[in-house]
This record gives structure tokens, C-alpha cells and sequence, in this order.
DNA sequence: TATAAATCGGACTAATTTAGTCCGCGTTTA
DNA sequence: TAAACGCGGACTAAATTAGTCCGATTTATA
């Protein structure tokens, strides 16, 4: 459990490899895909993601591709996760308020807590802890 | 991300409750579905794997059902999930070392020190701070 | 200026995981 | 001995994740 999706392992590994290449360099999704043996469709996606997000900025046309935009020390995990897959809740009443036996569950306050030290937890540990 | 599954929640629902009882009370699951709205077959499951892992105790024949077997504050969350579902791991590599990608993985170290320090965030919860 | 190389994003299918159900069995109470 | 309970395997259904396809747009360059 606890997985994070391969869609953002494969964002990880190309953000690495860009971090890898001199500064302002363009990488394209298929020289990514082909070096790091991963779907290249699927990692398209990933990098389409990404720069919607402003972590990494679109070069189009022939040639083109991605470069990196940001700082990686100043982006958190926990943004960049939810940013990628979505909210981080161990349950989903973390997110949504529409649960059907809100009524008589017991469990949802201590879990919040919980899943707001879990939050924090990964707000303290930077994209550059990965990618450096 | 990052959720527990509904039978862990159902889980801990029953135990939360079942903690509420006096102590060495005995519940049984029909019970306990009923009382919270929960489906019944899959709480069994959920109480069958608890009794199996000696959490609860189960109390066999009419009037049967389970109770409490165990000091929850001594119970971490890290072993608590990992017994209900499996190992905490943020990549397969983790757990598993044939991963068809090894080779050209340059993520897998920092993830898995990631991982490392995300289990013994869990293992300092107890499962009493969600029961009690 | 035509062509090739690249991203964009929506729609789709396939695979895997999770959720939930069913049923025949053994045990115990009354 | 019948009813109430847990046991566990097999099964189906639903949801999520993984992966693919394609037509459109942008830009470099021959």
C-alpha cells in the first residue's frame, strides 16, 4: 500500500535526468522514454502535467521538448503529490464531506489528525531530496 | 492517494468500537455491521485477518464473536497496516527486486530512504490514537 | 514553403486492485 | 438437534491505474 502511481515514479525519473543535463537544456519525451526504458505515452502525459503545473516549461515545435522552471528545493512533496495524483487522504472524508456512514463512524476525527502529520510529513521533504 | 482501504477502515471502526465496551465484552460481526452501516461479509474478512494476527480473540460457537486481545498503544500503525495490507511502500523496489526497469532507474535510492523515514513516521503512531 | 519532429489533449482499451457477495463447513449454546 | 456464530475459499462487480491511439497545433530546417 501506499503506492505512489506509475505515471508520477516516471515524471520523478525524467525530472531527475533533466536535473542531470546543463542548465536551460531541452529534453524530449521520446529521448526520455527510450533512455529510462518507460511508456512514452504515458510519460507524455506525465510531462504535459508538469508543465501545466509550472514545474517544468514547454519548448514546442521540432526540437522541442521540456526545460526545467523551477527550483526543486522549493517544491514539497506533498504539493507535489497532490499536485500529480490528487489529494493525500488516508480516508475519503479527508476530501469529500458526502460520506455515506459519517453518522456513525468513529474513526474519521483521530484519522484527520493523522492524515494532517502525514501531510506535513511529506511538506518537509523537497523535490531536490529526490532529484539531486 | 494514499488511502487505506475499506476494509482497514471497517477495521478500525470495530475495534474503535469494540474499545468502547467493557473490558473482555464480547461483539459479534453482525452486530457490528449493523451497528455502523457497514457490509457485513467484507467486516468479517477484515475481523477474521485481525484474529488471525492475534489483535482480537475470537470467541467460536452461538453468542460467539470476538474481543479485544491486545494492549493497542503497544501496536503501531506501521504494523497494523502493514499486516492488513501489505507492506508500506511508496515504489515496488521496495518490496520486490525485479523491477523491469532497475537498470535505468535513478530514483529508487532516494525513495526508498523517503520510504524508510515514512515508516517510522507510521511506527510512532499507535493504533490506541485512533481507538481511543 | 513543405515536411518532419515535437507537444497537446481527448478518447479509448487493458490490466490490476479493491469492494462486496455467496456458500458449505466446523463449533458451541440452549 | 437446531440456531447462531466464525472460517475461509471462490466468485463477481466496481473502481482505479496503466497504457495506447489519434487528430490537431507549433516550429525548425531542408
Amino acid at each position: 500500500m501506499m503506492k505512489i502511481t506509475k505515471k508520477t515514479e516516471y515524471a520523478l525519473i525524467a525530472l531527475k535526468y533533466m536535473q542531470s543535463l546543463e542548465s536551460g537544456s531541452v529534453a524530449n519525451t521520446t529521448e526520455l522514454s527510450e533512455r529510462h526504458s518507460i511508456p512514452r505515452e504515458l510519460l507524455a502525459k506525465a510531462m504535459q502535467q508538469m508543465a501545466r503545473s509550472g514545474f517544468i516549461q514547454t519548448v514546442s515545435g521540432a526540437k522541442g521538448g521540456y526545460k526545467i522552471n523551477s527550483d526543486f528545493t522549493q517544491i514539497s512533496m506533498d504539493s507535489f503529490l497532490e499536485i500529480m495524483e490528487g489529494p493525500l487522504s488516508l480516508v475519503i472524508c479527508t476530501e469529500e464531506h458526502d460520506c455515506p456512514i459519517q453518522e456513525s463512524c468513529n474513526i474519521s476525527k483521530p484519522l484527520n489528525t493523522i492524515n494532517a502529520k502525514m501531510k506535513l510529513f511529506f511538506s518537509n521533504i523537497s523535490l531536490a531530496e529526490i532529484t539531486s
